[in-house]
DNA sequence: CAGTATCCTTGCGGATACTG
DNA sequence: CAGTATCCGCAAGGATACTG
């Protein structure tokens, strides 16, 4: 993320790299998931993925502000409320997030079993 | 990817966690999308990802071999061939993954500006 | 060709303490 | 509440050398 290597010659490659980096990251897809249905504070944010140190989430947070893909909204009170919810291209990263999730619902077990007798072959 | 941690409790969160470890892994991603039209032998899946040192490649190529994604066929000669494919459980990942690299092509464009007019407005 | 073995560096990301 | 600041361990993963 800090700069395309030299050995890079494809853009398309380099594009798909470039998402698949930014979902790489671990929280990053988890929390555009979380935002899919729709606007949560920094804190429901949290207890909703589960997991993630405070750190974490605001790293990824600022990530995907400064990709584009989240928008961030400050109510000047006290306590501070912070809002966080999908732009129109955040969204638009949505479903086919949504269809990999999909895709680990229904598939994990078969992975799992594979995964089993895998080991057991070894 | 070595057990479950404690704090999770919905196994729908945890299924979505697995898979997205699976593609968290950097590579694991560009290694089905890379299989996705056919299957190829280490050298030429390592040339057409780009970028990956062979060790990489031997462990992303053995996890998925574990989890049931990929088949490997070793041809007996001399110098050795050795081909990977998609399994079916594989093939049925591929479609998900490479609406997301659609989404990476469509988008990086976006993306890119987004992120330098953050930069610009700092 | 298709790996394996080994070494070594980098940075992800957790824990903890503190603030507007 | 919603962060920031700092420290630090550990493991991902690159480089290099070697092998069936």
């Amino acid at each position: 993320m800090t700069g395309k290597p030299k050995w890079l010659t494809s853009t398309a490659i380099w594009s798909t790299r470039v998402s698949l980096a930014r979902i790489d990251n671990k929280w990053t897809a988890m929390v555009v998931l979380a935002l899919g249905k729709g606007g949560l504070r920094f804190g429901d944010l949290r207890v909703r993925i589960g997991g993630i140190s405070a750190k974490m989430l605001t790293e990824t947070l600022r990530d995907l502000e400064r990709d584009g893909l989240v928008a961030r909204h400050i109510h000047a009170e006290m306590p501070p409320r912070v809002q966080y919810e999908l732009t129109d291209l955040g969204r638009s990263l949505y479903k086919p997030l949504q269809a990999i999730g999909r895709w680990a619902e229904e598939h994990t077990a078969e992975v799992l079993a594979a995964r089993d007798a895998y080991d057991a072959r070894q």
